[in-house]
DNA sequence: TTATATACGATAAATTTTGTCGTATATAAT
DNA sequence: ATTATATACGACAAAATTTATCGTATATAA
């Protein structure tokens, strides 16, 4: 329970890969799904998602490839997981209201202090602490 | 991302349920599934579940029912959740060697740092704190 | 004896996650 | 120009997990 999916996993991969070489260097999908094991297409398409969201920035055609374009130390874990995945909280719930408990929930609001609690944890911590 | 299952909402709904009337009170499974919108049998087998853990205590037959038998204070959330649904973390290889990436990986120490960020969250907070 | 409740393994449905396919576009090298 | 290799991306398929139901047994108050 709490987990978090492949997708995000292999994204961290993918940039801790990146961080670790020089910042002009760049990294192809097929060069981080070979050595790290992933499969290249999900892997791909999770790095063109981060390059739409201006977290690394693409180059194409051959020789082309992949490397890091923000400061990752202003970028918190709290918002890369929204943007690979949306919403982060425990239950859905504390965002869409369409939940078929709502009427009569009585944990809504003790739940939405844990919510709270976690966002703010993974606010203050950001990618710079998993790919350095 | 993140989520806890509706099988611990249900769980952590029924509790509330139950602390919310006298101790010597007994709810049945179909009182809380009725008044929340829950599916019964569902619901049944996780209170049963928290009854073979002693968190709540079973009487059988009619006018039977559940009610709280731990000292919820006593019972973190980490524990809790784990008792429902097994080991607590945001990759599984946290916990089994299993996995794919784990001869290459790159992330394994952040994460685990992380996920003790997470776990130690949890240990912090009780059951009383979302029952109460 | 009946009605109603818990107990619980097995199975089915639904949903979400994970992975693949096909096609288009960009561009360096030949 | 042609080729080879890379990104771009929507649609689709497979797999895994979560959620829900079924069937049957047992307990016990009325
Ligand atoms: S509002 Fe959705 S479970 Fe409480
Ligand atoms: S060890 Fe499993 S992803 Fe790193």
């Amino acid at each position: 329970m709490l987990n978090i999916t492949r997708k995000v996993e292999y994204a961290l991969i993918a940039l801790r890969h990146m961080q670790s070489k020089n910042n002009t260097d760049l990294t192809s999908a097929k060069e981080i799904a070979t050595k790290y094991g992933i499969p290249q297409q999900l892997l791909a398409k999770t790095l063109q998602q981060m390059a739409r969201d201006g977290i690394i920035k693409a180059v194409q055609g051959p020789a082309g490839g992949y490397k890091i374009a923000a400061n990752l130390k202003s970028i918190s874990l709290k918002d890369f997981f929204e943007k690979l995945e949306g919403p982060l909280g425990m239950m859905d719930c504390y965002f869409d209201s369409e939940c078929l408990q709502i009427t009569n929930c009585n944990i809504r609001i003790p739940i939405q202090r844990i919510n709270d609690n976690m966002r703010s944890m993974f606010s203050k911590m950001t990618l710079q602490e998993i790919t350095q």
